[in-house]
RNA sequence: GCCGAGUUCGUCUAGUCGGCCUAGGACGCAAGGUUUUCAUCCUUGAAAUCAGGGGUUCGAAUCCCCUACUCGGUACCA
């Protein structure tokens, strides 16, 4: 049978990019198997509803290029895919469990609930709602059936609970951490139908799965503890329950925790795929779009954040993942983050790429530069500085000075290398430069060296400064591939620009 | 507190059934080379007594037990 997953994240603000890791290993478990990855939105929670976050995400597949095969914004024979417009479909499946014994209405209201968890905690111990405690709460247990019936169609507000058996070993087995077994006892009758007629995620989800025909279910490690509860809905339903996978955590590059949105303000990097402006708060978060990654490289990245083929490679295309890709190879505990590596991997891809390829990714840094330049001109640049390159948005602080003459002269270079007669030195060259009609640069480059040696001028002193003159530092690429590509009229007026600047 | 999961270089990790592990690779770091610059690139190096302690075994990072620590969960949130 052909796997079915699903990737379902609520929107309550951007995709996290654990989020994403997610995504991408229900995606390559799929296309292995020749399977279907479907996006479903889980909005059962209406407090937490996040205009523009649904969006978000299909915006950030749709730029890390994984594609959906069903799902919201795609459709499919299992839709709708958003649960809030899959309301009715949940509440009779709620009183089925009530019929069958499994389930009862609560009509404890959270204060109450609250008051009893304070009492507790006053003790040093929990409250749970559980069959030690349920015959004292009031419920469908304790009531007697007229007045639950009465309460009901009087319009109180009730909840559906899940009534869990007593002291029974519900056995969960993980494709990547085996068998773990939980006894009931532990766990409190989750809520499974909400006061509001929206159905908890646990309800939603298991309906949902089942009805998908999801196959596998592939989530983070936070779900773990939920497991036994979905484990035994699908039994208290009749159906067969989905294979389950449990991924360890993406943890913060320093000290331990998960990655938050705050490490990544902190730390310099981004924790979003996409730049999120945040409707409520008004805060704006950084994209890795916008920071200049390559999506490629994200993808990369954090395949391998938590799983590993066992060989040495590192570098892996979509499809390369998609073939090695195995659950077993998972590993079970949490990995950091981390900027550097991250950093690389971007280097990497942004090195196979063509200058006509990156173009694309650039054009806009010269424009919001107020920069008219052609497109001819700015690709012979990023073929000239594309090594230097991490990220896209490198570009500029790479590249300025084959745009506008440099402004000022780094300090430290120019103590090193501009001495008392320099500035005539450069007049020289400068004539030896314009001397053909049409720049020859081999000819240029072998005239100056010529009369470098003739005169015995100090060579690395003549030739950087002459650099700083055109760059404004010690840096850049081969001093005469340079002089060809910005033009020796230029290169004159940055000359004499900077005798002026620093020999008077 | 209770429950669960995890624990190999600073970081990501390799490590099929215990011997080939004096623990391999990558990032980062250091040194050297290339570049008469810088970056790139190349070479070399430092870096984990495999969380700690007990076992089992001729032999354990790999199996068992205990302890510690970290993380996750403990909502009418997902």
């Amino acid at each position: 049978m052909k796997p079915r997953v699903r990737f379902a994240p609520s929107p309550t603000g951007p995709l996290h990019i654990g989020g994403v890791r997610t995504a991408l290993y229900n995606y390559l478990f799929a296309k292995q198997h020749g399977g279907t990855f479907i996006l479903r939105i889980e909005d059962t929670d209406q407090t937490r509803f996040v205009e523009g976050a649904e969006a978000y995400i299909i915006e950030s597949f749709q730029w890390l290029g994984l594609k959906f095969d069903e799902g919201v914004g795609i459709g499919g024979n299992f839709g709708p895919y958003k649960q809030s417009e899959r309301k009715e479909i949940y509440k009779p499946y709620a009183e089925q469990l009530i019929a069958n014994g499994w389930a009862y209405y609560a009509f404890d209201t959270p204060e109450s609930l609250d008051t009893k968890r304070k009492e507790a905690e006053s003790q040093k111990k929990t409250f749970q709602y559980d069959a030690s405690t349920r015959s004292q709460m009031e419920n469908s247990l304790t009531l007697p059936e007229n007045e639950v019936q009465r309460r009901i169609s009087s319009g109180e507000q009730f909840v559906i609970r899940f009534k869990y058996p007593e002291n029974t070993d519900i056995p969960v087995h993980d494709l990547i951490r085996g068998n773990v077994i939980i006894n009931s006892n532990l766990l409190d009758d989750k809520v499974l139908y909400k006061s509001d007629g929206m159905p908890t995620y646990h309800l939603a989800n298991i309906v949902d799965d089942h009805l998908m025909e999801i196959t596998h279910v592939i989530r983070g490690e936070e779900w773990l503890p939920s497991a036994p509860l979905h484990i035994m809905l699908y039994k208290a339903f009749g159906w067969d329950a989905p294979q389950f996978a449990h991924l360890p955590l993406l943890l913060k590059p320093d000290g331990n925790g998960k990655l938050s949105k705050r490490d990544g303000d902190r730390l310099g990097f981004p924790v979003f795929p996409l730049l999120w402006n945040d409707p409520k708060s008004g805060e704006t978060s950084s994209g890795y779009r916008e920071s200049g990654y390559l999506p490629e490289a994200v993808i990369n990245m954090l395949a391998l954040l938590g799983w590993n083929p066992g060989t040495e490679q590192e570098i892996f295309s979509l499809e390369e993942l998609v073939n090695l890709f195995s659950l077993e190879k998972i590993s079970k505990s949490g990995a950091k983050f981390s900027l550097d590596k991250a950093k690389w991997f971007n280097h990497e891809y942004l090195q196979v790429k063509t200058a006509d390829q990156l173009y694309p990714l650039i054009e806009n840094v010269l424009t919001t530069k107020g920069i008219t330049s052609t497109k001819e001109y700015t690709i012979k640049v990023l073929e000239l500085i594309k090594e230097r390159l991490n990220f896209t948005n490198d570009f500029w602080e790479q590249s300025d000075y084959f745009f506008v003459a440099p402004k000022e002269y780094n300090a430290q270079d120019l103590k090193k290398r501009w001495k008392d007669g320099t500035g005539e030195k450069l007049r020289v060259i400068d004539r030896l430069l314009q001397q053909d009609s049409a720049f020859d640069k081999q000819a240029a480059h072998d005239r100056v060296m010529e009369h470098i040696k003739a005169n015995e001028w100090n060579m690395g002193q003549v030739l950087n400064s002459l650099r700083i003159a055109i760059v404004g530092a010690a840096k850049g690429p081969e001093l005469f591939t340079m002089i060809e590509l910005i033009g020796t009229a230029e290169v004159h007026q940055r000359i004499e620009t900077i005798i002026q600047k620093i020999e008077n």
